[in-house]
DNA sequence: CAATAGAGCGCT
DNA sequence: AAAGCGCTCTATTG
């Protein structure tokens, strides 16, 4: 029964916009006679972008029998402008300017959000298939109204998931899905990204169409998976996302006190760094503008420039002024004052000025305060389907690039990640994961019989290479073995390897031929993986659980396109492969974990999980058990090694 | 004024 | 001719 007009929005919209309790109580026994539904949720205010805090004002469900509704909790305005305002603002300079602001009509009446979700928490919590676009935004911002704040729990099909299952290579977004597959382009005013500005029913109208189209991607995704035998992979993301919302909801925490001293230490670092660089050089300018950087730098001395020689161009054949370009040039005053600042200028913006939000540049603090005293909590999004290979991507912040705790000030910021209270950090990570997986591959050869025999693979092909024993490999000798083990894994060519083996040119030349005589069957093998996946259409490798890496240029005719496809293909087997196995990994934790313990972050041959301190120990037990024990060793011909530490803070974990 | 491209650099 | 990412800044473009 549909419910009777309401004053204030379109007739097309009364079965679609539900703002009465018995519409609400329709809503709710249509979905109890329903398997699975699909959701999508609008935010709105300061933390739209962070579902562990944003607030939810549009909840939008779609299912089967044409069903479909969204619900508005508090959307502010209604359809149509009735005057306008005049607001005194500051501009960019301090001063006061008149802006005019639209005056909107009252939105119509709506339902209160708490009854809204107290209604509907028995189908969330239900064992019903959940299906959303991309299931970490909806189901932890839901998750904020149910009861006791749980998790929607599974089964979930992230239809985001699927199509990037499905296609690695295109865009993964709603809407230019739906303009795909559908033809259908149906937000162009960018509703989503700011919805409380834009009309009630325009809004109405676009969170509809949202689970709408969600749901008839999880229609035709759902046989699509199936027909492209891609259930496996499927189930283990699926497995994987369970594992990922409690880590996305609960966050990451941070040293409060050593951020602000950090904050004040690197400032102070970079300034000094700065003024450096303008008194070498003689004169005011932007250190941080490439342009100005390289007239100073490269320009003749009679126009005022260092005169220095150009050694590397970028992309668009200007003189490169990287850290790499300007090395050779190191001792020149200006080159290393620049260097300097670089390195210091980085950390500052990306890892203390990116986090705590700079009002100078306008920038809001990505961490909550609000959480334990003493601690700052970031929501880092880790994306199951962030890269083409099958590895995950961390955004918002990235915390797959904090740097190294072994330099000066990485161990700084790399301390800054904290176990919570009376809590463990359990950090693991795969002892050469890449190469282990190239040695299950090859199943015979020295590399294979090195790490079968649980030699490192760096000392077991410097052995071969230089023709004695692991025990009498140099430190220098496995530097180069490292190089050629690089060079095989990426296809990088004799300048990269000499610059990663500290050897020069001729010399890399003539050990990649010498690791070519020796390790014969490597060579053979990555032929015959890209001489098949050509074969295949469209081009295709499938990685060691059947994910797939498409690369449609395998075939192009332009050499250089087509090489470079072809080291892509190679990579992604093996790192692909290294991303099924962590993944696989992820999945077995709640089984080898103990109860309280769960997991945090993982990079990519890492995984990070948080444990009260008092069951850390069997959290490392299990940690171990679930990424190299029996279901993970019995996929591969040669052992897989973990090294598990239990920490306090991320930078004694190397 | 906002969006985008390019350069550069942090990580595995 | 080095695989895969995300963030910050400048300069350009709409």
């Amino acid at each position: 029964m549909a419910p009777p007009y309401q004053k204030g929005h379109a007739m097309r919209f009364t079965r679609r916009v539900v703002t009465t309790p018995d519409h609400l109580a329709h809503v709710a026994a249509v979905l109890s006679t329903r398997n699975a539904f699909a959701f999508d949720i609008e935010a709105a205010g300061a933390h739209r972008g962070v579902p562990a805090r944003c607030n939810v004002t549009w909840l939008s469900i779609a299912t089967g029998g044409g069903n479909a509704w969204t619900i508005p909790m508090g959307h502010p305005i209604g359809d149509t402008v009735v005057g306008e305002r005049i607001v005194p603002t500051p501009d960019k300079n301090g001063k006061m300017i008149n802006r005019r602001h639209p005056v909107w009509e009252q939105p119509p009446a709506q339902l209160d959000r708490r009854q809204v979700f107290d209604t509907l928490a028995p189908i969330f919590m239900s064992d019903r298939i959940k299906v959303a676009h991309s299931m970490p935004t909806d189901a932890v911002a839901v998750s904020q109204h149910l009861p006791g704040g749980q998790i929607p729990p599974p089964p979930y099909f992230d239809t985001i998931v699927a199509g990037w299952l499905l296609n690695e290579n295109v865009q993964k977004g709603l809407k230019p899905t739906v303009k795909r597959l559908y033809g259908h382009a149906y937000d162009t005013e960018d509703v989503g990204k700011c919805v409380e500005k834009h009309p009630f029913s325009k809004v109405t109208t676009y969170s509809y169409l949202d689970s709408h189209y969600t749901w008839l991607l999880y229609r035709r995704y759902r046989r699509m998976i199936a027909e492209r035998d891609l259930t496996g992979v499927m189930d283990l993301e699926m497995g994987v996302l369970e594992q990922l919302l409690p880590a996305f909801k609960a966050g990451t925490m941070l040293d409060a006190d050593a951020l602000s001293k950090l904050k004040v230490e690197l400032t102070d670092e970079t300034a000094r760094r700065l003024a450096a660089c303008h008194t070498v050089a003689g004169r005011e300018f932007n250190v941080a503008s490439t342009q100005q950087k390289q007239r100073l730098l490269f320009a003749p001395k009679s126009e005022g420039g260092r005169g220095l020689k150009v050694l590397q161009l970028t992309d668009t054949g200007q003189p490169s002024t990287s850290a790499e370009a300007l090395e050779p040039h190191r001792g020149d005053a200006v080159v290393d004052a620049l260097l300097d600042y670089a390195e210091t200028s980085k950390l500052l913006s990306t890892y203390v000025d990116g986090y705590l939000g700079d009002p100078e540049k306008d920038r809001e603090p990505i961490v909550f305060d609000d959480q334990v005293p003493g601690r700052l909590t970031v929501h880092t999004n880790l994306c199951q389907y962030g890269t083409v290979t099958g590895r995950f991507s961390s955004f918002q912040p990235n915390l797959q690039n904090i740097p190294r705790p072994d330099t000066v000030w990485g161990k700084p910021i790399r301390s800054l990640f904290v176990a919570p209270p009376v809590h463990k950090l359990v950090v693991a990570d795969y002892g050469q994961v890449e190469l282990v997986i190239l040695a299950h591959y090859l199943g015979e050869g020295a590399l294979y019989e090195g790490i079968l025999r649980g030699i490192d693979p760096h000392t077991a092909t410097a052995a071969t290479v230089f023709g004695v024993t692991p025990l009498q490999v140099t430190k220098a000798q496995r530097q180069c073995a490292k190089g050629l083990n690089f060079a095989v894994v990426y296809g990088a060519g004799p300048g990269k390897v000499a610059q990663m083996a500290g050897i020069t040119v001729a010399e890399a030349k003539k050990f990649m031929r010498k690791h070519e005589q020796l390790f014969p069957e490597i060579y053979r093998f990555k032929k015959r993986v890209i001489a098949e996946a050509r074969r295949r259409k469209p081009p295709h490798v499938r990685t060691l659980l059947g994910r797939y890496r498409r690369v449609p240029e395998l075939c192009a005719r332009e050499d250089g396109i087509r090489k470079k496809a072809e080291r892509q293909i190679f990579n992604s087997l093996i790192q692909g492969s290294g991303a099924d196995l962590m993944k696989l990994a992820i999945t077995r934790l709640p089984d080898a974990l103990p109860a309280g313990a769960r997991m945090a972050l993982t990079i990519h041959d890492e995984l990070v999980c948080v444990a009260p301190e008092e069951i850390a120990e069997q959290c490392a037990k299990g940690l171990e058990q679930a990424m190299v024990g029996p279901g993970i060793a019995d996929l591969l011909k040669v052992p897989l090694t973990t090294d598990v530490k239990i920490v306090d803070c991320w930078a004694e974990a190397k």
